[in-house]
DNA sequence: AGCACGCCGACT
DNA sequence: GTCGGCGTGCTC
């Protein structure tokens, strides 16, 4: 075996592209090994992939160096990274840097340093001497910092010269690692105790009383100590330990120590739940899945945990962990937003002390590194985090949850890979003979129609749990707003609704207003001439926000002024139409001026602990109102809120999308489950102007079977997912009509490609402008390939730069 | 990413 | 006529 196929780190490689390099000798390399290798004129990482005792190409190059002695992916994770380069077409490194640790990822930089030989040093220009000076400086110059000192071109230039008249040394090293592990001091004793009398004695004469007392702790200590325990013990200063240390009395290690940030987590085990009939069947089958016979060629099942609100989905995860642990296997649990699910999180940590990994982007660097390490190395049973938990280290992987699987946060978008971890997590656990958990109180229409046609498991939650035992959902009401404009009520606020908040405010309970986006909020238009005012950067509507009373996107931030008159017409018929979070909190505060009011959005939460804060301050009563945006309809266990209220279940509904009617759906299933989760009884109001549609309807009456029954015929009838899959192809462009005829062009060569190919059965919609038409002053155009193999047909067209490409995407707008 | 190759505007 | 702009393509 002296090739090696190496995914290479180079922006231009396409998916699953390899790269052959010889493998020299003195290397012991090994597919999943990192490795340094040359590529054009520049020398950048790469990870082995395969190993051939034939060379793929004429004149391979060598591998230059090894990153690390043992491989940094496994097999599994290799074959799991092809899977996912072909499935997104991208490119095979992107899938493989997934599973790397934190900070793994380096550049190699030129390194300079003066040549040992005593070379001819006379006759040198005046920037040939300031170059040396610099490099002289330091025991290692790089490139960029003598770049920075004398200019780009310059530094070339100059160290060209030098290396090639002997001056200088040349040479490619590793940037310097911003991340690593922490150390802390350790201090032992290491005198004899025979020793440490006679020095105890001989301290006191030389009246160094803090040195005998620091040997006489240690010799109490079974064990090495932190320095810093013994100098906030001892009171004593570094230099007391320092000069022990220089008399050989005792020693100094540097211990590796965890960043763990659930040290904060109050590890009080409450005490484990007596399950549900339901709860606990889930958790028997779980079980003998999980703890089955070890043959890797069985595919172990997928189970649907279907359970409404509030119906113990958490309790049923914590359970199947312990018999997979007790069966001597670990598990994952993905969640969907780490913001929102700390409860979650500190649930598990407190069921499992000591044994949770948690994974996510708000660790710092450092810990991160530390909870990837410690996972590598064994020490935890459950790693718990967003979509990237999935590609964490984790031995002996047996159990894989994703809790709401149905969110839409699961699909990586903004880059690439454009991965589902819903989807990558089902190929994983085939690939490793592990189970998996789908859990939802409202299941993706495609998970669910799988489990219908036996593919999956369906476990079903039925009964809601409270803490006085079970309760039932809440009150639905609907409410016509075409009635209420008859009425001559303009308001957001419909009567019943005002009415419902009236009594809930009397009996001193909390109520929720849940607006549908941000996004709708109020922007301005001309009665006159329907003039909409819109970003000058991003063509979106601009929203006027009146606290600030400016107009401001809501993509790149631009504000503006409001203006008087139209810009179109002149005349002063402008008129703010929508509704914001501000508009509505302005509407309850006119009728319900006594009442405290808490607004819950993107401009108010901030700093990286407001949604605890908010959250906190409304469940202690600090409030009695919250108004919000999708964020309050996430999991939040709230239990004095009694009333619930949808502003308008429209918004969603008329949206260009086949997925409109799911995410409604969701949306308002979450919402209704917000309500009567403690003691008292909910009640819900859904205010909407199309009161018959079967989303809310069904939605109104907690009937997720009724729905997905529609839905489902739907999707059947328009050939989309599950029925189809489909693939976003994206164009972006500084010319807005170069961007059109681009897209028109690749719309004519993939209708070609398809008449005149192998691959029949799929169509094209679009090409269209994006929703968003301009984003950061750049234009875009979609188009979407539908069929059952949509990608098959992209191996037979060239896409130029400019194009993203995203593989079932989570949405068409 | 970087570097080379190649085709159209302002200069000797 | 040439120098150089950066659009396009390639790196085993």
């Amino acid at each position: 075996m002296n090739y090696a196929e190496v995914a290479v780190k180079s922006p231009g490689s396409h998916r699953g592209q390899t790269f052959c390099y010889s493998t020299p000798p003195r290397l012991d390399v090994n597919v999943g090994q990192a490795v340094w290798v040359p590529f054009g004129s520049r020398v950048v990482q790469g990870i082995v992939v395969e190993l051939s005792d034939r060379p793929s190409v004429e004149a391979p190059r060598e591998i230059a160096a090894l990153v690390t002695d043992d491989p940094v992916v496994s097999p599994v994770q290799v074959q799991l990274a092809q899977w996912i380069s072909e499935r997104y077409l991208s490119p095979l490194y992107d899938a493989l840097a997934l599973m790397l640790p934190p900070g793994f990822e380096r550049r190699a930089v030129t390194c300079l340093r003066l040549a040992d030989s005593g070379a001819d040093l006379s006759r040198l220009t005046a920037e040939e001497r300031t170059a040396i000076e610099t490099i002289r400086a330091n025991e290692m110059t790089g490139l960029p910092e003598l770049e920075k000192a004398i200019g780009k071109a310059e530094a070339r230039r100059i160290t060209d010269q030098l290396v090639h008249r002997g001056i200088i040394v040349r040479t490619l090293e590793p940037e310097k690692a911003r991340i690593g592990p922490k150390t802390v001091p350790y201090v032992k004793l290491v005198a004899e105790s025979r020793q440490v009398e006679a020095e105890k004695a001989r301290l006191h004469r030389a009246r160094a009383y803090k040195q005998a007392k620091l040997l006489e702790f240690l010799a109490d200590q079974t064990g090495p100590v932190p320095v810093s325990e013994v100098r906030r013990r001892l009171d004593c200063s570094a230099a007391v330990v320092k000069a022990l240390e220089n008399r050989h009395l005792v020693s100094v290690e540097r211990v590796r120590m965890r960043r763990d940030p659930l040290a904060h987590v109050d590890v009080t085990s409450s005490p484990v739940p007596v399950l549900t009939p339901s709860q606990d069947t889930a958790c028997e089958a779980v079980g003998e899945a999980v703890a089955g016979e070890d043959d890797r060629r069985a595919k172990r099942p997928v189970f649907l945990l279907f359970g409404v609100t509030g119906s113990g989905k958490t309790e049923v995860y914590l359970q199947s962990l312990s018999r997979a642990i007790a069966a001597g296997k670990r598990g994952i649990c993905l969640i969907p937003e780490i913001a929102l699910t700390r409860q979650t999180v500190e649930r598990f940590a407190s069921r499992f002390p000591g044994r949770v990994a948690v994974l996510h982007s708000e660790l710092s660097p450092g810990e991160r590194f530390d909870e990837w390490q410690w996972i590598a190395e064994g020490n935890a049973d459950i790693v718990i985090g967003p979509r990237s938990a999935l590609f964490a280290p984790l031995p002996d992987l047996g159990l894989i949850i994703i809790d709401e699987e149905h969110e839409w946060t699961y699909k990586q978008d903004d880059k690439s890979p454009r991965y589902h971890a819903r989807d990558v997590a089902l190929r994983l656990a085939e690939l490793k003979g592990a189970v998996v958990i789908l859990g939802s109180a409202t299941p993706d229409v495609a998970s669910f129609h799988r489990a219908k046609e036996g593919e999956y498991h369906l476990l079903e939650l039925k009964e809601r749990i409270t803490p006085l035992g079970y309760s039932p959902l809440p009150d639905v009401d609907i409410v016509d707003l075409r009635e209420e404009l008859k009425a001559g009520n303009t308001g957001p606020l419909s009567r019943l609704l005002v009415a419902a908040m009236r009594q809930t405010l009397a009996q001193r309970q909390q109520a929720i207003l849940f607006l549908n986006r941000r996004g709708t909020a109020t922007f301005v238009r001309c009665r006159n001439c329907g003039f909409v005012f819109r970003c000058p950067r991003c063509s979106i509507a601009l929203t006027y926000h009146s606290v600030q009373k400016r107009l401001v996107c809501h993509r790149c931030r631009y504000s503006a002024p409001i203006a008087r008159i139209c810009p179109q017409c002149s005349r002063p018929y402008l008129r703010f139409l929508g509704i914001g979070t501000q508009r509505i909190e302005e509407e309850v505060a006119h009728f319900f001026p006594e009442a405290r009011l808490l607004r819950w959005d993107r401009d108010v939460i901030t700093s990286r602990y407001a949604h605890e804060e908010l959250l906190r301050d409304f469940r202690e009563h600090k409030a009695d109102v919250l108004i919000g945006t999708q964020m309050v309809a996430k999991g939040l266990d709230l239990p004095q809120v009694t009333l619930a209220g949808v502003i308008s279940a429209d918004t969603g509904l008329n949206f260009p999308d086949f997925r409109s009617g799911e995410h409604t759906f969701q949306l308002l299933c979450q919402v209704a489950g917000r309500a009567g989760r403690g003691i008292k009884a909910g009640r819900v109001i859904i205010q909407t102007y199309s009161p018959d549609n079967y989303t809310v309807q069904a939605a109104a009456g907690h009937d997720y079977a009724g729905f997905h029954s529609r839905e489902i015929e739907y999707r059947r009838r328009f050939r989309y997912p599950p029925f189809s899959r489909l693939v976003r192809l994206v164009y972006t462009h500084v010319n807005e009509n170069a961007c059109r005829r681009e897209a028109e062009r690749v719309y004519r060569l993939i209708s070609q490609a398809g008449r005149g190919g192998d691959v029949a059965g799929f169509d094209i919609i679009g090409p269209v402008p994006a929703f968003a038409l301009r984003a950061r002053g750049r234009y875009r155009w979609q188009l979407f390939i539908r069929g059952q193999e949509p990608t098959r047909i992209l191996a037979q067209v060239a896409l130029p730069r400019g194009w993203t490409v995203d593989v079932d995407p989570v949405g068409m707008v």
